[in-house]
DNA sequence: CAAACAGTAAGACAGGCTGTCTGACAAGGC
DNA sequence: GCCTTGTCAGACAGCCTGTCTTACTGTTTG
């Protein structure tokens, strides 16, 4: 009740491209994303890039910063919180909410690696304890 | 490698609200379904149901009995295997397949609640006996 | 100023998907 | 024969996606 990743932005596959290049190496340029994303790509294709970061915009999931000529983009919001919002939209759509059998489900049918159990088990007791900052 | 939840099924939101009534109110012929969705709608939404059914059926994410003249439809895969897979393709898409981000993100944010965490340890506990069945 | 260049802004566009609806056909009761 | 109930097949508008084109702005160079 204390947390509330607002809705979820809906980024479509060629949005999250975007998003993924920008995760994986910082604030860039259209330019930089369109020659990463579309190596030997044309003017179109960075039109493409171009348009994708507005919708981005929109759904907030990227900033731009106007200062420069060229526009820097930056993802405004992180991995782990996006994909957090995107299996809560998920879990809402079918579950109503509960995550318990998800979770459930994961453990039981070893979606799970013993790593992710470990830490799993780890980030549990960590929690238990009041010193989590 | 032993567990292969095969892709994921793309259910629209139309189409997940007739699995979800097949779900909670067990196989069921297209006028229950029908009358349950669309109360007091006419023949159109009979069909509309139908088409839902009929794409539901290719994805494999229901069963029609012929053998009555009133098909029978049933729901060919569980909740939790259902979310258990959209979960998987999020984390696919996202996080290429790692979930240990995920875990993190969602016990850091404190999206589970004291409820989800026990059930989350006891299940964990579970699995490290072999008395699983 | 003018020309060339690099960038942004805005919108057009086809294709696909969704949800809905219409019409044709088949089986059974009176 | 007619009516009801059901299935089957397809049409349809609206939206979303990804792409592309065009027009505009600002900077540099002469």
């Amino acid at each position: 009740m204390s947390k509330r990743p607002p809705p979820t932005p809906s980024v479509t596959d060629a949005e999250l491209r975007v998003l993924q290049a920008l995760w994986d190496h910082g604030p860039s340029t259209i330019r930089r994303l369109a020659d990463r994303l579309y190596p030997g790509g044309g003017q179109s294709h960075y039109a493409t890039v171009q348009k994708l970061l507005d919708r981005l915009e929109e759904e907030a999931c990227v900033a731009r910063d106007r200062s420069a000529q060229s526009h820097v983009f930056t993802a405004s919001i992180s991995r782990d919180v996006f994909v957090g919002g995107q299996i809560r939209a998920v879990v809402e759509r079918v579950c109503g909410g509960t995550l318990t059998p998800l979770l459930t489900h994961l453990v039981k049918t070893e979606s799970l690696s013993d790593t992710d159990r470990k830490e799993l088990r780890r980030l549990l007791d960590a929690r238990r304890r009041p010193g989590g900052g």
